[in-house]
DNA sequence: AGTAAATTGTGTTATGTTTACACAATCTAT
DNA sequence: ATAGATTGTGTAAACATAACACAATTTACT
């Protein structure tokens, strides 16, 4: 390894990874039960260490590839964690990311990979380490950015009806929307397709399935700002 | 050293500061002449590296203090960022720290140390290794959060006056506003406490100096959401 | 076939917020 | 005293949001 700033301390660094999930009700959060020591048996968020050779979010990726399988997935970058006894083994400072999955569109990556669990966000158990204080952060950047451009599709299937975008939204801002005024301002925002097709699954009256114009929102995602506007910051 | 996770690289961790400054009338960045290679001579934010003994916002407070004399400086981490070959001396992870000040507040400790120079951050010159980039998303940052909450204040004197602020928000945003309607939104919030006193350096019509009301506004620093709401994102 | 129950789609109105502009008051310099 | 600049307050139109009514679609059950 090439040391040309000779009298520095080099310093372990990990990855974290904060995953949402939807499942059509609930928001979940992808957790792992750790097998080593210390805190083995502990729910943990996934995790690793940067290797010389890969940049933040290539780790990033690479750790959520080993741990579940999963590629191609929405992250982003959240904080750097660096309190000096926030690991109890070695002084490290950890990079967490969030990350947002459709659930049912990965089923088979992720029961491929016995080691994630999925809880609904809201009966999450207490996590190792500083992991509480990530996931509390990441859940306010998710509501945070949710609010001004259209993340949350990341959750959900390439089709979806208004009322399940709904369901996600009311999942996020742990809310109820009005039906009616929620609907408006989505279509009222141009950034959906309807795609003719109607949602076979329901029970009920069939709803519409649309899709997101991703040219469109490439080209004018400030169309989104203010999407949540009843929820209090 | 203790080091237990014995498989693991160390990486050298560094810590960059954007330090935004205002002078009642421009946005100001404060940037230092690197002396020493590589990229001798050319601006440079405020670094330094991360010490065995301190957290990420501690060192981050040791660097602009060793490099500037400030302190109490309101900070905020930004962003980690770790491109392989973002320093071409060794492999780097930087973790970069925004700052605000208020600078005529501190011009006494500031001229003490003859490292910086205040920029206007429109004129501000080309950096080193990725600070450019670091810049950029310091200034989204800004704006992002001095559209949310009163991040502004710190920039400013502890009694100022409506016009003032207004100012401020103009020289962040870079875009002019309506004098009568900033100044109704700004009270509405009900977070300014109208001292009596009035600015007598005005040549013309003194205008009332105000202060934050910090009490209210940590039990309620909601009212600010939507602060500058014809700002388009 | 007819109807209830659930859900989705569209409409309307009251209320609140934002924008754009008018005018009066204050202060200094002449 | 008055002009010129700036600050403080008012007001009406345009727009956005919230709250609620009603009709249409689909399945399950009689």
């Amino acid at each position: 390894m090439l040391q040309k700033y000779t009298h520095e301390t080099r310093i372990l660094l990990a990855i974290d990874c904060i995953i949402f999930g939807f499942d059509g009700e609930e928001l979940k959060l992808l957790l792992i039960k750790r097998n080593f020591d210390p805190e083995k048996g502990k729910w943990s968020l996934m995790g690793g260490f940067l290797n010389e050779t890969e940049g933040l979010e290539e780790g990033a990726k690479r750790v959520l590839n080993e741990l579940t399988g999963l590629e191609n997935v929405y992250m982003e970058q959240l904080q750097a964690f660096g309190e000096i006894t926030r690991d109890p083994v070695e002084r490290t400072v950890s990079v967490s990311f969030f990350a947002l999955i459709n659930i049912h569109a990965h089923d088979s990556e992720l029961s491929r990979s016995m080691n994630g669990y999925w809880f609904n966000f809201k009966d999450k158990p207490d996590l190792i380490f500083d992991h509480n204080k990530m996931v509390n952060l990441a859940l306010s950047q998710l509501r945070y950015k949710a609010a001004l451009h259209p993340l949350g599709f990341e959750l959900l299937p390439e089709k979806f009806t208004i009322p399940q975008l709904q369901k996600l939204y009311e999942a996020i801002y742990d809310m109820k929307l009005d039906r009616r005024n929620f609907s408006r301002k989505i279509i009222s925002t141009g950034l959906l397709i309807d795609t003719g097709e109607k949602n076979e699954h329901s029970a009920t009256k069939k709803a519409v399935l649309y899709q997101l114009d991703a040219e469109k929102y490439k080209n004018n995602f400030n169309d989104f700002h203010n999407f949540i506007s009843d929820f209090k910051w």
